[in-house]
RNA sequence: GCCGGAUUAGCUCAGCUGGUAGAGCAACUGAUUUGUAAUCAGUAGGUCGGGGGUUCGAUUCCCUCAUCCGGCACCA
């Protein structure tokens, strides 16, 4: 007999060899149903893997997030057994469970088609019905070698060949597929349930690598039934309302065409908005006393050669040629505002000296990385440029993260990533300064109450970073704030201060930015809100509507009045009907309406309607200006009016 | 840059196996003066992304370039 102790921390005596799943039966058949695998001590187990001893025992069910990866991964294997099943000479190689599904990346020389991609999902469904039971097989590691080899899987072959000596190679088989696989799996293919779908097919190098060839990559989700399943795609095609892209057009924010690849066209509207977010920022660092520069665009390439960039980031910057000199577009202000900084003498006690900049970058990033906002070609940074001494690395670090932690969270950001990337195997500087680098940065980090995951080898090659992400409507993670410490740049292009001892010092230097460039900030901040903006950054607040033309002169003076308060509003006085006007402007996404007929204008009254609500109230004209006044004051100056 | 898909009217999209194009919305004109998410009628609007090829004939097939979308790689 064995002892099976349970997560309650009751202790059960069962014959040895008992599987898993026939102890769930025992607890009770409703939790045997929902069984996918079992938590063996620390270790995920099939069900129908014996246990030969006392172990520590948890059933792992069918819709909890490691269940769904144990189904995501028999997804992937039933996807491949149906790919070998109609196209033999694909070669499969590697098939993990991912967010939401899976994904499997296979080499045939012919491409797959989405039709294709429908024939395997409906070989899918008939391997879950021929539910054939799925089996754990542990096997030699040449023997393995051989036999993928011989089955012509030659990627299959090299990961085995790879894998560390002391692992155990373990292969699963279902009806006549076997593949190389950790586990756990599912006691056989009809439990996996019809709940997926073959969404994309895509491209990916083997093992991540651009030297090596390129794989298809199928991806599919897969889910504990039918009704997530569903959920699943609604909440897709939900979140594609939200972007950017489709959103800037809708609301007439911004374009981009053919002959600015990478650049942005702002519209008025969209303009607006720019402007309203980066006097926003500017405000909030000039109370932190940041000074603003303006530095140029176009700088002599001995500057780039000089600061490392030319080596560097030569590649994806644009050059100019002016007669015998060779100038280049700059990709980052970073040198600019070292110059600045150069000019005169500093003393220490000058420092910590903050520079910062709304920084119009060129970056000529690879065709294939553009994407709508996001990654663009022409972007402006709101770049800042902290100079100080070692001993203040800590102090300017913990300052900065509060800083960005309060606008993020001021803009309505709850949920943020922040990564802390320390020293890359190629890298300048001593261990020493490294080790000190990391320490204060780390230091300040935590002083501001930070939380973070470690990043390891990811640092700039001149110094360690923070990265701060947010996520875009699909879930995408884009790095906005920044936070790099930097001892390289400062003795690059020789920047130094007078210390105390009135000797020359390098000071150190903190890149900073907060929404990290202009566009790619506004591009979240327009998927985050689904368009619907708050009132302050809105960029038309409000619109005066008549019911007839009637209303027409007291439209225009309830219009001039809240122009007077400061208000950005239009007027709508078209001869239509309000049933139309109220379904356009509020597809618009305009915050607020207010419609004005025949009883508003001898009351003087207005019937207010807010963006998604359902019904109107009558306010007297000056308490919605009241109204729409105080509501429209920015997060930062609304505690202040408190 | 790499893999796959897409590109038709201002917008969203239809157009099977080749016979030079359609809808809805928007625009314009007229009628309608309307009480909270689409009033009616009419008019106009297209080198079917660019270039080349096959063909009697190409939006449709082939090649090529560009851009966009989804991934991969890249993101100092």
């Amino acid at each position: 007999m064995i002892t099976v102790r349970f997560p309650d921390g009751l202790n059960r005596e069962f014959p040895k060899g008992i599987t898993g799943w026939e102890i769930a039966k025992t607890l009770s058949t409703s939790l045997a149903k929902e069984a996918v695998a079992v938590r063996i001590e620390n270790e995920l187990w099939d069900l129908t893997r014996p246990i030969e001893k006392d172990v520590a025992f948890e059933v792992i069910k069918r819709p909890s997030e490691i269940g769904l990866d144990v189904l995501r991964h028999d997804a992937a294997h039933v996807f491949a057994e149906a790919v070998k099943e109609l196209y033999p000479e694909t070669q499969i190689t590697i098939g993990p469970s991912i967010q939401d599904g899976f994904y499997y990346d296979v080499f045939r020389e012919e491409s797959f088609t989405p039709e294709d991609l429908k024939r395997i999902e409906e070989r899918m469904h008939e391997i879950v019905n021929r539910d054939e039971p799925v089996t754990r097989e542990v096997w030699d590691r040449t023997k393995a070698i051989d036999f993928f080899k011989s089955q012509g899987e030659l990627f299959k072959a090299e990961i085995i060949a790879d894998l560390p000596e002391e692992s155990e190679i373990t292969l699963y088989r279902q009806g006549n597929f076997v593949d190389l696989c950790r586990g756990p799996h599912l006691p056989s293919t009809g439990k996996l349930g019809h709940a997926f779908k073959l969404m994309k097919i895509a491209g990916a190098y083997w093992r991540g690598d651009h030297n090596n060839p390129m794989l298809q990559r199928i991806y599919g989700t897969a889910w504990s039934n039918e009704k997530d399943l569903q959920t699943y795609l609604t909440r897709l095609e939900e979140a594609e309302k939200r972007d950017h892209r489709k959103l800037g057009k809708e609301m007439n924010l911004f374009h981009m065409q053919e002959e600015a690849v990478g650049s942005v066209f702002w519209h008025p509207k969209g303009w607006t908005l720019y402007r309203l977010l980066e006097n926003y920022i500017r405000e909030k660092i000039s109370a932190e006393d940041y000074l603003e520069v303006k530095t140029p665009q176009l700088l002599d390439s001995s500057l780039w050669e000089a600061s490392g960039h030319w080596d560097k980031f030569g590649e994806n910057m644009f050059i100019v040629k002016d007669e015998d000199k060779t100038l280049a577009l700059k990709p980052m202000s970073c040198p600019c505002h070292i110059q600045i900084f150069r000019q005169g003498l500093k003393s220490y006690r000058d420092l910590p000296l903050r520079l910062a900049e709304f920084g119009a970058c060129m970056r000529n990033e690879p065709s294939g990385a553009l994407q709508g906002l996001t990654r663009v070609r022409s972007m402006v940074q709101d770049d800042g440029h902290i100079f100080c001494r070692e001993d203040q690395i800590k102090e300017e670090t913990r300052k900065f993260c509060l800083l960005l932690l309060n606008v993020y969270r001021e803009l309505g950001f709850e949920e943020i990533i922040v990564k802390f990337s320390d020293r890359p195997p190629v890298r300048a500087g001593e261990d020493e300064v490294w080790d000190k680098a990391e320490a204060q940065l780390e230091a300040g980090a935590r002083a501001s109450g930070l939380s973070y995951t470690l990043n390891p080898g990811e640092g700039a090659f001149y110094g360690p970073k923070l990265e701060f992400i947010l996520k875009d409507a699909i879930g995408r993670d884009w790095q906005c704030g920044t936070l790099q410490l930097d001892f390289v740049l400062p003795e690059r292009l020789d920047a130094s201060y007078i210390g105390e001892d009135g000797k020359k010092h390098r000071p150190a230097m903190l890149h900073r930015a907060i929404f990290g460039s202009l566009e790619r900030f506004i591009a979240i901040f327009i998927e985050h809100y689904a368009g619907k903006f708050p009132l302050w950054a809105a960029p038309v607040q409000a619109i005066v509507t008549t019911i007839t033309q009637e209303g027409d002169a007291y439209a225009e003076k309830v219009f001039e009045k809240l122009q007077a308060a400061g208000l950005r509003v239009e007027k709508d006085l078209r001869n239509e009907k309000i049933n139309y006007k109220i379904r356009e402007l509020s597809l618009q996404k305009i915050p607020y309406i207010l419609v004005v007929g025949k009883r508003e204008a001898e009351d003087g009254t207005i019937a207010l309607r807010k963006l998604g609500g359902e019904a109107q109230e009558i306010l007297a004209l000056q308490d919605v200006i009241d109204k729409l006044e105080s509501e429209a004051i920015p997060p930062h100056k609304r505690k202040l009016m408190e």
